[in-house]
DNA sequence: CGATGTGTTGAGCAAAATCAATGGGTGTGG
DNA sequence: CCACACCCATTGATTTTGCTCAACACATCG
């Protein structure tokens, strides 16, 4: 059940990443571990990608988290998703050609890089891989449709509970260390963009967490301190994160193993 | 430029949709037509699919709009994507066990039912095919990234206007007559129920929307008295819908023209 | 004709936004 | 090492937006 989670920043997290929800031959796994890629590093808020643009690159995350943006005419902004190690961060351009968002790093972060046209090739050579792309692409969107459920019906502090636990959970399935081990790398103001809320009422929701006990902080950092009470709060279901099949990557058996 | 749009309720239909963003070669739109496919008719409110679901088939609606609609643990409903003629209803399940929402009729429709093997086996023997089916599902993911965006930071009028000339374009883009020429299907309730806000509001926001002249109104039904206004209220930009490709279906010049 | 769905309106309330000021780390340069 | 700047977090006061509750109107359909 546990194997060790691959070393930090390699490209195995991306074949995890996959295999958390698809299956692949072996060699459709070695086709993967072939792509020719380079290596780069973003400074937070580092731009990837910015709407409009025509990309011909398919970055793939490796270490720290990326998140995509989107502006409306009068500058407000939203966040419409948030990236950890292991996700490809933009599969969509290899079908589509002009971006609809920004990407941008959220912390410092290390990215694979694989030409648009090799990862063409290969989904369109091996109906393998192809699968655990659609797969991959669906099941983000599955994320987006939480988000407007949470977004749009709940209250600001199961909204932002809501956040915490999916970001936990999605860690933890790839492997990585989730929110009770580590803080989070996010600003009240980028909470404020994810979840549709003024910073400020991020701020005081916030407080009510702590004092219910749900979360912890020591500065500025924030973490999980009882995932239960946060996941009551949130009314969490994981169900929209499709883990069916088990877990590929190791790590300890998750808290919320058995719950979906 | 026009041609005349595909008969009420025809299969063709669901190829112009996949033409209007993608190319498909003459052996793979014959092999789309050839599918086995039984039609259906479903009533207003009718369930295609629930939460939990492991559906083996794949409905394209004909005729008529459908919802996704997503429910919180509280009971809180949030309608999470509109379907239109053309559109395909659940490519997902063909890669994916479990629904994560409910799927239903909002008015009476049509629709041709193709089994997920048959589907499967194209997209996995027809590289232009699976391209297709992938940038369908990533144009909806894109206009479920700009609904987050429209709920989480526009006020409630510009919501509603952007929501109205979205579905306008998109009626216009597939052949279909828009907001325009035919009225909105929605009841107060269920255009709450997509914005996140109160059927209450809705009414009052609506009320709004008539006095600036950018919609009207007789008895329940709501049509759109003058887009540029209504995109002005909006803010409306439609890139995110992806509109890529000239229009294959027919249909005039649609006034968004060159507004990309 | 009544039953049921929707739509409409008003009064009061609650959640979150706004405005404004203060405080606290962190990092940089003198 | 200190001073300063900068960014972020915090807090209070006030306003706005949208919600809740409740009553009523109006259509459609049996």
């Amino acid at each position: 059940m546990s194997r060790p989670p691959p070393s930090k920043g390699s490209f195995d997290l991306f074949l995890c990443k996959l295999l958390s929800h698809s299956g692949l031959s072996p060699a459709d796994r070695a086709a993967l571990l072939a792509l020719p890629r380079a290596h780069r590093r973003f400074e937070p808020g580092a731009f990837l990608l910015r709407e409009g643009d025509r990309p011909d690159i398919c970055p793939i995350l490796l270490s720290g988290f990326a998140f995509r943006r989107k502006l409306s005419q009068d500058g407000d902004r939203q966040i419409v998703a948030i990236k950890i190690p292991g996700d490809s961060l933009d599969f969509q351009s290899i079908f589509v050609s002009t971006a609809d968002h920004d990407l941008q790093a959220l912390t410092e972060i290390e990215v694979a890089v694989i030409a648009n046209r090799d990862m063409e090739n290969l989904v369109a050579s091996r109906p393998g891989i192809a699968r655990a792309v659609i797969t991959d692409i669906l099941i983000e969107a599955s994320v987006g449709r939480e988000w407007l459920l949470n977004n749009g019906r709940r209250s600001a502090r199961a909204r932002l509970a809501h956040l915490l636990c999916e970001l936990h959970l999605r860690l933890e399935l790839t492997g990585s260390p989730g929110l009770v081990a580590r803080s989070l790398p996010l600003t009240q103001e980028q909470l404020a963009d994810l979840l549709g809320l003024t910073p400020v009422h991020i701020n005081r929701t916030l407080k009510t967490l702590v004092e219910r006990g749900a979360v912890v902080r020591s500065g500025r950092k924030i973490r999980i301190a009882d995932l239960e009470k946060l996941k009551a709060i949130a009314g969490f279901n994981p169900r929209y994160l499709h883990r069916e099949v088990d877990a590929a990557c190791g790590g300890e058996t998750s808290p919320f193993a058995g719950a979906d």
